[in-house]
DNA sequence: ACCCTGTGTGACAACGTTGTCAGCAGGCCT
DNA sequence: AGGCCTGCTGACAACGTTGTCACACAGGGT
């Protein structure tokens, strides 16, 4: 007696199948058989459990439900960032399915750390999610193999899964669409095309370069290394890299930007560089350098920026149907789908040679 | 016989602590306070238990520990939008105080649904979250006493709970950087001055709304119904709703934007309606019509774009660690924060009238 | 001899649900 | 009558963990 902040009732805390089944006058199995929509309740007794159910306020407690059946009908997502447009698009396309197969969402962002991607996923296997969307940091998922054991599926997103993991992936056509990139300048008259990207330890880094090589060589065209700037987003060294670039005896007369972010950090740093106030749409831009983004953003279109847009909201889509697939029985071997890419032209990428 | 994929162990599934009490020849209860690092275990007893989990690829089950302990170490996020940036930004924030609480995180949007706000909610209580972040869609949330009663806690961002629910919440200085957003046009010598905003069902919309007209009257400026449009988003309603304003006997010189979508659509909506190509940055904008858009967004700075600025990471920051707080014991009345707003002035918005 | 304390360990119940099986009517068939 | 369905309901064990309590043993004081 003294401090009893109980409600009206006698009884503590929250009310379990067994409450409802005494308030209904019947056993908590009948109760069970009713909130699981299961056949052969008689219409009147399920009637009567409803009301108790009501009037207790007597919800199913999923963690019971999960320790005994296996199922929790949730599915964890690990992305490198929420904050990133590009993920939090893809997060919302995963959400949107999960949502529609009546699964719940836990999402972490890696951070590009290995580590953390690890502790994310084994954190999300504990809680006995029936399954895993990842965005892999790290390139060794070896960690993964007693939660495969265990009937945990999983399906890798933007970069495939590290050497010897057997596992679903949904990739960008990142070779294809930097070939496309660099190709429209080329075809636009550019021969000193300077490749803006993201640090080569990344795997779309990689491959986005791999593009740019093979559209140069396509063409005809040297490779030279020191028109290749790859790092770690930063806007200080992009910055000086950039004035290096274009400080030099042969500057570039366009550039590539690996992904969105590089994208505006670059148009940031010409703004910076440049004496003259920035001037976008079909102006000229910075006195005709050419540009193509990797990956649309947000206001590409007011910028009049030329982009290779990536489809954030279909590879989720793609992947989570994926992990869907497979969590509905589908045995066949790891699968490998590509999500197209596609060229937008709005001014940027169209500027001639200066 | 026949198909078993079965690994090259005689049992089937997961080890249990069980299997691993087993293996290390000691008691069931005694992996449990080895797994759990509770003290009181010789050191070579321990040993060899973590030889044996190790051996054996043992992972706690956290529904079992769950149901036996009721707390989950995990909360649930609902917000309007991952893929708004304004939401993921929070998002981030709030992963990130959970994470460092030792917390996993739920995410749902309502995509702005009073009854998929409360579907996502109740989903997350069936699963025992410790506690709730709610960015609410609706205005009724006596759904959620039955929670409260039972001791689940919830923490309101952005917009308040519904009349009657005493819970905590993190709201952003609406009116106040609505007032200093039309106020700085004022001081700039504007005297008409058009409010764009959400839907007026939306209580930020709202409270903008106000801070806008609280400015006028400071200024001895009339409210003219005429220079005010607002509804959901709609690219199309609002190059409608700008045509009409700037068509008008006596169109506006100045806009405030009420979010940083419809900011990003107005911009679009200007330069559709332009003859001329939009140019920005210090340049006068579309015939000297001056913007400031209430809230930031990633490349305003590159656009030239005066903003209020909120800061959603401290929102979500503040949000957590109220809600952590109040998970840790802190049993006060019901508290309502605040974060302040800041005017960024990036060339729009000190555009003189026309 | 006694009790006491501390240290390490284990047996057992409990958490709230679902799966299995058994039981009890009532009806319809042989 | 006896047998066998079908429709509805309930008793009970099990899921894998943690909390409670008890026990065995060693050491130190009386």
């Amino acid at each position: 007696m003294g401090d009893d902040p109980g409600v009206g009732d006698t009884r503590r805390g929250r009310p379990t199948m067994n409450d409802v089944a005494a308030a209904a006058g019947v056993a908590l199995k009948t109760v069970s058989r009713v909130v699981n929509q299961e056949p052969g309740v008689n219409a009147a007794t399920a009637e009567r459990v409803h009301a108790a159910i009501d009037l207790l306020g007597y919800r199913r407690n999923d963690s019971a439900r999960t320790l005994r059946s296996g199922r929790t009908a949730s599915i964890g997502l690990v992305i490198e960032d929420v904050a990133d447009p590009f993920y939090s698009s893809l997060s919302r396309a995963v959400e949107e399915v999960a949502l529609r197969h009546g699964h719940l969402l836990f999402t972490g962002s890696s951070r590009e750390s290995p580590e953390r991607e690890r502790e994310l996923v084994l954190a999300f296997c504990a809680r006995r999610v029936d399954g895993l969307i990842i965005v892999p940091a790290g390139q060794d998922h070896g960690y993964l193999e007693p939660e495969f054991a265990d009937g945990i599926r999983a399906v890798f997103a933007d970069r495939p899964p590290g050497a010897g993991c057997e596992a679903d992936a949904v990739l960008c056509d990142n070779v294809g669409g930097a070939r496309t990139a660099t190709a429209h300048l080329v075809a636009g008259g550019h021969r000193r095309i300077a490749f803006l990207g993201d640090s080569p330890t990344i795997f779309t880094a990689r491959e986005r370069l791999r593009g740019h090589r093979a559209a140069l060589a396509e063409a005809g065209l040297p490779y030279d290394e020191g028109l290749v700037t790859m790092g770690p987003p930063d806007p200080d060294r992009l910055r000086a890299d950039l004035a290096r670039l274009l400080a030099a005896a042969d500057p570039p007369t366009a550039l590539v930007t690996g992904n969105g972010r590089f994208t505006v950090d670059t148009l940031r740093a010409l703004a910076a560089l440049s004496p003259a106030p920035v001037r976008l749409g079909a102006e000229p831009y910075l006195g005709g350098l050419a540009l193509v983004g990797f990956d649309d953003f947000e206001p590409a279109d007011l910028l009049g920026i030329t982009v290779v847009a990536q489809d954030p909201g279909r590879m989720g889509r793609t992947a989570a149907e994926l992990l869907f697939g497979r969590l509905s029985g589908d045995e066949g071997p790891a699968r490998r789908a590509e999500v197209p890419t596609r060229l937008i032209p709005r001014g940027s990428g169209e500027l001639p040679p200066a």
